[in-house]
DNA sequence: GCAGCATGGGAAAACGCTATCCAAAACACC
DNA sequence: GGTGTTTTGGATAGCGTTTTCCCATGCTGC
């Protein structure tokens, strides 16, 4: 007869009132909604589930009654029994004042939280350094059972991450690049889409030899960009004068003055992030050669700097909220039906500013 | 004799090999080293977590076994038996555009995270629109068990989380300038002293009539400065214009244009943040007034934006990333041993650049 | 009026860990 | 060598869910 432990029954339990000032007050579970509804912790279960096995009046008892209470299931619980944890994780191994600096990855964030939010999960973040530290939180988080799945940015060269996740069994989505090549999953932005939209635009314009300060090698999608950056060129008969930048505003300030000091200059520069574009802008009015009627100056990924630089430089939006939700919808399919691992980006545009015009014949 | 349901004993078990790709490898589980061992699972845990109750011999034998078989104890069992989850929460409620724009929250959460890290705690996210969302995720996360404690930014009037989390006896720390008034913890920053440095800084310069616009006085930090400047101001015998701001571009530009366009116009401008002190910055280069030749421009945080601007905007360097993590700081410290509940924050530093300059006589 | 059958609901195991309580063994002391 | 005290380690009860397995009950059909 007695459902629980102790002895004492039914609705004497429980009410505690508004005392307030009870520190951590006792947290409502359903033994509790069991002993006052005198049913057993089972059907309040199935009831609270939606799944079969009691009658509607009950099922209608038991979730008025969790609403007044505001019972709201454990996590820790849910998990151990499910050993789901409905959480994402996300590790960012890269310089603080970086992380920080690049709206990308908040904005990123957001759009991975916009759709965790509509599916009741949430994320769990990790900023660490780059020395290597984040291969040990995803080995962590994975053997702890912290998180269903991560999603990964960033990729380089033979990753290791790839293969430890893999190892783990883990679930993961790459925001990446390149090819579908292997098992796990991966949001594939096609770099020949933006690349073409960038190219139009300055071919259009009149620019025949453009120049390009890329962001670091090892990064793959930097690499790939490059590659297919070359072959578009080629086949629309302009020259690409490829140079490997640091993303550091020092060094795009450097390589831009490099350019800029050639006796015969690029008429269009592209450069591998807001900052180094930044960097460009200032270097050529310091020169005293004017953007863009004397050269332009374009950038790969849109941000507020870009929009308020002036004159307001021509970037390519990348649309990284969309991509960090579509990176999400993809994690959780492939959590829980298991299904197809690879998905195209959404499409980027090209936001012209005044950075960019038609080039000096 | 058997120490688990299935009968079947000791070494054959748990042996499977690097198969590789064997979905979801088996995590290993103290029963799994108690098993391997012939101990049972209390002394593992004993050993494990360095309690009593085992001898060296035996806590080094499960040492060196956790350590070769990679063992991480599932964190939701943990959670459940300790009612401890080692994870902090965080929600922001801001306009998504503003949350990706507004570098301080990154910047805050590289702070934070680095404690985190330290102390092996990590972080739960949540970024939702402005909409009333966060108290929904702050009361579910508490009745979920899901969290230790939240950090709280962007305190206004009345606000309704701090009740709302007192009432959970959900440990929080509220990222503020205000005093302790109340139960929760608060990290507190003076603004005496940063209003300090930058009256200090302008007076030398000999202004003596300077506008502010703030940010918008919902927020309680907004208006405790200008409380605060106002009466700083006064005792040093300079006016202040108060004009109340909205942090946003077009805002922070019609404003100064209207200030400019004053017959008597200010000597300085204080700005709210980074994106109205670009755009003061903005519209006194479209008049033609020169900056700080004619106008001082500064901003009452700092970031890229302000180091990136031409001329760059002197600005507070209000210590975002040190302020996170002395807020992590406080917050576990709130959570295990329920101590002090007040610290004031980091102090702050003013970054002078170009955009301040002496007074026009 | 009775076998057969859904159906609502209860008991209990499982998830993986910590913590409490005890029994056995080891050692000290007189 | 018996008694008392400390180590060492085993059994077991939670923590709050989900889930499996079962037993009642009331119903249909003959």
């Amino acid at each position: 007869m007695t459902t629980s432990g102790s002895v004492t029954d039914g609705d004497d339990v429980g009410d505690d009132g508004p005392q307030g000032s009870t520190r951590r007050s006792h947290r409502v579970t359903i033994s509790d909604l069991a002993r006052r509804l005198h049913i057993s912790k089972a059907s309040v279960s199935y009831a609270l589930n939606g799944r079969a096995g009691v009658s509607e009046e009950t099922r209608q008892r038991v979730l008025d009654l969790a609403e007044e209470l505001g019972f709201h299931p454990n996590s820790a619980a849910v998990a151990l029994s499910a050993s789901r944890t409905r959480t994402i994780g996300i590790v960012i191994a890269r310089d603080p004042a970086l992380i920080s600096t690049e709206a990308f990855y908040m904005r990123t964030l957001v759009g991975i939280e916009q759709y965790l939010n509509e599916v009741d999960s949430s994320l769990l973040l990790r900023l660490t350094g780059e020395h290597g530290e984040d291969l040990d939180v995803l080995r962590r988080w994975s053997r702890q059972g912290r998180v269903d799945g991560f999603i990964l940015f960033d990729e380089h060269d033979d990753d290791p991450r790839i293969p430890l996740l893999k190892e783990l069994g883990v679930p993961c989505v790459v925001v990446s690049s390149n090819a579908p090549d292997d098992s796990v999953g991966r949001l594939i932005s096609s770099p020949e889409e933006t690349v073409g939209l960038l190219l139009d635009h300055l071919v259009e314009l009149g620019h025949r030899d453009i120049a390009h300060i890329s962001g670091p090698f090892t990064f793959v999608h930097e690499r790939l960009r490059v590659q297919i950056l070359q072959e578009q060129a080629e086949r629309r008969g302009v020259a690409v004068r490829q140079i490997e930048g640091s993303y550091r505003y020092d060094d795009g300030a450097e390589l831009t003055r490099q350019l800029l000091a050639d006796p015969n200059p690029p008429t269009a520069i592209v450069l591998g992030n807001d900052l180094m574009a930044v960097a460009a802008l200032r270097v050529a009015m310091d020169l005293g050669t004017a953007v863009p009627a004397e050269v332009s100056i374009l950038a790969w990924d849109d941000s507020p700097l870009c929009e308020l630089a002036r004159p307001g430089i021509t970037a390519v939006d990348q649309k990284t909220m969309e991509r960090g939700r579509a990176a999400a919808d993809l994690l959780l399919r492939i959590v829980t039906v298991e299904g197809e691992k690879h998905e195209e980006a959404p499409a980027g545009e090209l936001r012209v500013r005044d950075s960019s015009g038609p080039a000096p014949f």
